[in-house]
RNA sequence: CGCGGGGUGGAGCAGCCUGGUAGCUCGUUGGGCUCAUAACCCAAAGGUCGUAGGUUCAAAUCCUACCCCCGCCA
């Protein structure tokens, strides 16, 4: 393993706002980056912004502003985005910053000298959107085939990049480094593409000037992709500094989206071909999240953004869930209910409670102390082999890209720790003094067992993990900890424990899904013959017990499918919400239905105030 | 023939490259425990893996044809 790791996110359009997409691939990156630093690799992390072009300049113009001003507001949404989601980039690159234009300049003068790049002139369908030509034949409708954007008959004086010329030596390269391109089927997909035939590539254009001039010509200016692409090398220096260039390039990941992978595994090698330039080693893609709408209630349309989850769930849980729920490589589908059901599940049952649990039982019953365990005791050897399994499976997934699976492997031992827990009954242990040293080993293994995970979740969790690190009773940066050997023993006895508020909450997947729902027959609508409304039996007071029997000969508390199928459930906004009087658990709301508006109580009082409704 | 993804127990998915008892999460049912965030642990029910052919001793997995969904914004 090389002892440096250089990794980049693609530069982000300033045309657009950052959505969900966004933020998964610079949260992968950021998960790779971490990862690769506990691996004890020096980490180069590039992201950055792509600010030239014809879209830029239309957009701006439309809202009175230059390019720059509104280059400048959209980047920094992005980075306040990344610095709320904890990225821990190294360096943001600008395509409009100084030490990028003169990088671009010195590559295309080195391909110039090469003799690659020539004058011509051409003529087509252009679509402003994709930043493409289509030939006749693929338009339809004077609409580009790829998202059906209007397109414009242009004609203009083009300089051209001998792509052509690099078919051969790109395919060698495909078949030379196979793991060039990940995963496979986009390998694949790039292999086909090619071999279908390349044609040389316009890189310039003159119909617009937000761009960088042509140092050759300045009419022209650069075609978006080469100015774009270069960053990855600019952002090192190239052509200014060397010091971090010949330090860090060629760049061990470039991570990109499904949707231009073309760009970065075709048009980017060929380019630093022409440069004598050495290549990337993997261009690695990943799929989309897709948007199952009829799943929605929340958020209408197709764009998720990424500010109100963290909002609501906090950054580490929905880091998370991005690890966890796509199939790296694969598409995946984006919903409120899988988010919180994840969460819940996961974070909130299995971590959570199982922190919760641990710590709880050793402020009771070891004075809040870390415990000592029995040298004699055995019994946590399947629970060490268990961690030790964990350990190895989940870096070595993460080192394949698979997060999935190594978040999965991760949490085989938060189970087997929960099992661990239910077998050994510390809670009967703790009532007998015989069995102290039983209890104090049974509890120190659970806890060393978490100082596992704590580490194995860092990459994905960094604050949860510091949190629990310190709650732990472990001093120092967990982020300085080390991926590489396992070990099992090294919690330090005596150390105080912290138990704290619920590291993770579980979510109430109906509050936050938002409408409330009403069902008639308990609240509004019951028959005559059925017991008064739970909520408004002498609830006060009440002991559960007489709660739990409202009135002989009740309802159960199961419903038939039949049942159900009668009842008649409706939506209500709550247009005023307020307490009622002697009762601490009712709410006097008055709703519209659409139509009517009407009074009635709901015993919600306890979960819900009044403003939140 | 634009490109691409997918059809696996009630829901959402993994497995398919490297054929050989169909796995996970949620949900459901029964039980256990009481340390814990209505949580945790155990057990059970539930699938002829879109359709039709083919290869093979053997196919969810390989081949062929067809049907049906979905995305085109990283």
């Amino acid at each position: 393993m090389s002892r440096k790791f250089y990794l980049t996110t693609p530069i982000y359009y300033v045309n657009d706002q950052p959505h969900i997409g966004h933020t998964y691939t610079t949260v992968v990156a950021d998960v790779l980056a971490r990862f690769h630093r506990m691996n004890g690799q020096e980490v180069h992390f590039l992201t950055g912004t792509d600010e030239h072009g014809q879209k830029i300049e239309r957009a701006a113009t439309a809202k009175g502003m230059k390019p720059i001003e509104l280059a400048d507001r959209v980047v920094e949404r992005f980075r306040d985005l990344w610095q709320r989601f904890g990225i821990s980039y190294d360096d943001f690159i600008r395509t409009t910053e100084k030490r990028h234009r003169a990088g671009v300049e010195h590559l295309f003068n080195k391909i110039v000298a090469k003799g690659d790049i020539y004058k011509g002139a051409y003529a087509g369908w252009y679509c402003t959107s994709c930043e493409s030509f289509y030939p006749e034949n693929l338009v339809v409708d004077g609409r580009c085939p790829e998202q059906g954007h209007k397109v414009e008959w242009t004609e203009e004086e083009s300089y051209f990049f001998k792509l052509s010329k690099y078919q051969e030596p790109l395919l060698k390269l495909y078949r030379e480094h196979p793991e060039f391109v990940f995963p496979e089927t986009r390998r694949n997909e790039v292999i086909a593409f090619c071999e279908a035939g390349l044609k040389d590539l316009s890189i310039s254009r003159s119909s617009f000037a937000w761009g960088i001039p042509l140092p050759t010509d300045p009419k022209h200016v650069l075609y978006v992709w080469f100015d774009a692409l270069s960053n990855y090398i600019t952002a090192l220096g190239y052509g200014t500094d060397r010091r971090l260039y010949s330090r860090f390039w060629p760049a061990d990941i470039h991570l990109v989206g499904k949707d231009i992978l073309r760009f970065h595994a075709i048009y980017w090698p060929a380019f630093l071909m022409a440069g004598d330039e050495p290549l990337p080693r993997r261009i690695v893609a990943h799929g989309w999240w897709l948007r199952d709408a009829a799943k929605i209630s929340k958020s209408k349309g197709g764009v998720v953004d990424p500010l109100p989850l963290i909002d609501a769930f906090g950054v580490d849980p929905v880091r998370y869930f991005l690890m966890r729920e796509m199939v790296f490589g694969q598409d995946a589908s984006f919903s409120d209910e899988a988010l919180i059901d994840r969460l819940n599940t996961d974070l909130a049952n299995d971590l959570g409670n199982l922190i919760s649990r641990a710590l709880k039982m050793v402020e009771d019953y070891c004075d809040g102390v870390v415990p000592k365990p029995a040298a004699r005791f055995r019994e946590h050897e399947p629970l060490k082999a268990a961690a030790k399994e964990a350990w190895s499976t989940c870096t070595r997934s993460f080192e394949e890209l698979d997060f999935s699976s190594g978040l999965a492997a991760v949490w085989e031992l938060v189970g087997s720790l929960n099992r661990f827990i239910v077998q050994n009954e510390p809670w009967k242990l703790s009532r007998d003094p015989d069995r102290r040293r039983e209890l104090d080993s049974v509890l120190y293994n659970v806890l060393e067992g978490l100082r596992i995970v704590a580490v194995l979740i860092t990459p994905v969790m960094p604050t949860a993990a510091a949190e629990l690190w310190r709650r732990l009773g472990i001093t120092g940066d967990i982020g300085a900890a080390s991926l590489r050997r396992f070990t099992w023993g090294e919690l330090k006895p005596g150390r105080p424990v912290t138990r704290g508020e619920a590291l993770f909450p579980r979510i109430d997947k109906t509050a936050y899904l938002g409408d409330i729902r009403i069902p008639k027959e308990s609240s509004m609508e019951r028959p005559k013959d059925a017991p008064p409304v739970p909520a408004a039996t002498p609830a006060a007071g009440a002991t559960p017990a007489t709660e739990a029997a409202p009135a002989a000969g009740a309802e159960p508390d199961q419903i038939t499918i039949d049942q159900f199928a009668r009842i008649d459930l409706r939506t209500a906004r709550i247009v005023k919400a307020e307490p009622v009087a002697n009762a601490d658990r009712l709410l006097q709301l008055t709703i519209d239905t659409g139509g009517s508006t009407r009074t009635i109580v709901a015993g919600i009082a306890k979960r819900y105030s009044p403003e939140a409704l």
